[in-house]
RNA sequence: GCACCGAUGGCGAAGUGGCUAACGCGCCGGUCUGCAAAACCGGUAUUCGUGGGUUCGACCCCCACUCGGUGCUCCA
């Protein structure tokens, strides 16, 4: 079975099939790095990693190359306001962008691509199509690209460039392109902004060519998969194959993945609704990062997806069972004495296909969580009444790895990203920012806990349970749950 | 205005022209436990926005309507 995925060009599911060395070579926009990145930035980008890690269960190598776009207006705006130079302004914020990557257990891609490394790569490319005439440099020295001489222009998004023209808004202060609807391929150097002195005339790039400029460069004129937001699709996508195929004269990215938008309790997500959320904010707030990515990943990526505080801490619930239970059938004794229930053995191998059939099936996350479950609780049960193969087992923990090297949850690094967003908000004088709970559960130490735990222990086995139900109760107040189970008392923190 | 998407239980959400409409969370009752927790069992939609049509048969196909959302402008 072909992995299958949505190819916006064409509006068509098509399988997903490596032109060259069964080496997946895909292209995803990366963020402009003038702020903290917000989750519905990190849907895309978790979808994007749900695809890559998809993509290499199956056996594709990758090549994934993400830009990072560190020169723009609003970089330039901020970087004044601030009284920063611009490369250490980016330079902040990119850092910050990978740190809460990490914490969301986004994978990094391959090569990551600077836009401000790579400026004569797009100063060759437009002069490229300067000598078609397609680029042409208008009177303040900005050049702009032709539309009119590239008649595919629209194929992605599927626009009507007559119907643009008459209902869009057009840039009047742009008056010096030849035609409305010309876009900037280079920005001519105005005071007090970052420029290059290049063949072009003194200014920067403008971002569509970035994209074009990076892409082909480390993957070639023509590669697998280009991804993003959609809202990405137009003008940016459409205008990266114009740019990029008048110069190639052949076809850019053959499929085109792009990411739905999300809502943030019901409505789209901007500072003036209240409901602008950063990763960081949320961390601070108490959720946690596998939460957010478990949340974030629930809804397959063709859907928006309306993200809410009850659905984390859905989320959070559901994370803790499947840990759980990944805890237990590694410890489970698998009884070889016992004849394995046949049943049992069926159902395991028809998740782990349904498993699989799903992911192929344009990336549908939610189904494939389903299978998962379904197999936890036939799981439980059998080890419950210890019925449980070591093959069966072996069979369960081999699907949950696959599980988890795709939604990557199982492995609880929680604590440490949470402690890395509580000392970056401390370093950023944002202390007021920080949950309450959240300091006092960091605030205990796994050694005092244990050491609680022994006392309590101790308290058990005299019968003195009122004082070890106080101490139960002081540590449940801290944010630490105890479980008295047959092997011994195990915690977790809440 | 033009274009597009969605509407499934308390909440999130999958799905198929015809078996009891997945799965998760929540809630109620039970088993287990010193008590909890975890785990398990049972109960939680005779029903898939509304109206009409196609069909032997529709939640799934078609039409209309209502509501919600998105793009057309910087935006993941």
């Amino acid at each position: 079975m072909d992995l299958e995925l949505f190819n916006t060009l064409g509006g068509r599911t098509e399988p997903l099939v490596p032109a060259l060395d069964n080496t997946l070579r895909m292209y995803c926009c990366g963020p402009t790095v003038y702020d903290y990145g917000h989750i519905g930035n990190f849907r895309t980008f978790l979808h994007v990693d749900v695809l890559r890690r998809y993509a290499r269960l199956r056996g594709m190598a990758l090549k994934h190359v993400m830009n990072i776009t560190d020169v723009d207006d609003k970089i330039i705006r901020n970087a004044n306001a601030a009284g920063t130079p611009i490369h250490e302004y980016t330079a902040k914020f990119a850092r910050a962008f990978f740190e809460d990557m990490d914490a969301l257990g986004v994978e990094r891609p391959e090569i990551v691509a600077r836009a401000t490394e790579n400026i004569p790569e797009m100063t060759r490319l437009i002069e490229r199509l300067a000598s078609e005439d397609i680029a042409y440099r208008a009177e303040d020295g900005s050049w702009y690209f032709r539309i009119a001489k590239f008649p595919d222009y629209g194929k992605l998004s599927g626009k009507d460039l007559e119907g643009i023209e008459d209902g869009a808004r057009v840039d009047v202060d742009e008056y010096e392109k030849d035609h409305a609807r010309d876009f900037a391929l280079w920005k001519a150097c105005k005071a007090g902004e970052a420029s290059w002195d290049t063949p072009l005339g003194c200014g920067r790039p403008g971002w569509h060519i970035e994209c074009s400029a990076m892409a082909m460069k480390h993957l070639g004129p023509s590669f697998d998969l280009h991804a993003g937001g959609e809202d990405l699709m137009f003008p940016h996508h459409e205008n990266e194959i114009a740019q990029s195929e008048s110069a190639s004269h052949v076809p850019f990215a053959r499929h085109w993945f792009h990411v739905r938008f999300l809502l943030v309790e019901g409505k789209k997500m901007s500072k003036s609704e209240g409901n602008f959320y950063t990763l960081r904010d949320l961390l601070l707030k108490g959720y946690r990062a596998s939460a957010i990515r478990f949340l974030l990943l629930s809804v397959p990526y063709r859907h928006q997806m309306n993200f809410t505080f009850d659905g984390l801490t859905e989320s959070a619930n559901a994370i803790e069972r499947l840990r759980t239970f990944a805890r237990r059938i590694e410890t489970a004794r698998a009884d070889t004495s016992a004849h394995a229930d046949g049943a049992l053995s069926t159902l395991i191998e028809e998740k782990h296909r349904t498993f699989h059939a799903a992911l192929s099936n344009d990336l549908n996350t939610a189904e494939a969580r389903a299978s998962v479950f379904d197999v936890v609780r036939a799981g439980n049960i059998a080890m419950d009444n210890a019925t449980i193969s070591p093959e069966q087992r072996t069979a369960v923990q081999q699907l949950l790895q696959d599980f988890d090297t795709v939604f990557a949850v199982l492995t609880d690094r929680d604590a440490e990203s949470t402690r890395h967003a509580v000392e970056w908000a401390k370093s950023e004088g944002r202390d007021a920012e920080i949950a309450s709970e959240l300091l006092t559960t960091l605030s205990l130490s796994s050694e005092q806990i244990e050491a609680l735990i022994g006392e309590r222990n101790e308290a058990r086995r005299r019968r003195n349970f009122a004082r070890a139900d106080e101490i139960r109760k002081d540590l449940m107040e801290k944010g630490v749950i105890l479980e008295d189970g047959k092997e011994g008392v195990s915690w977790k923190r809440k």
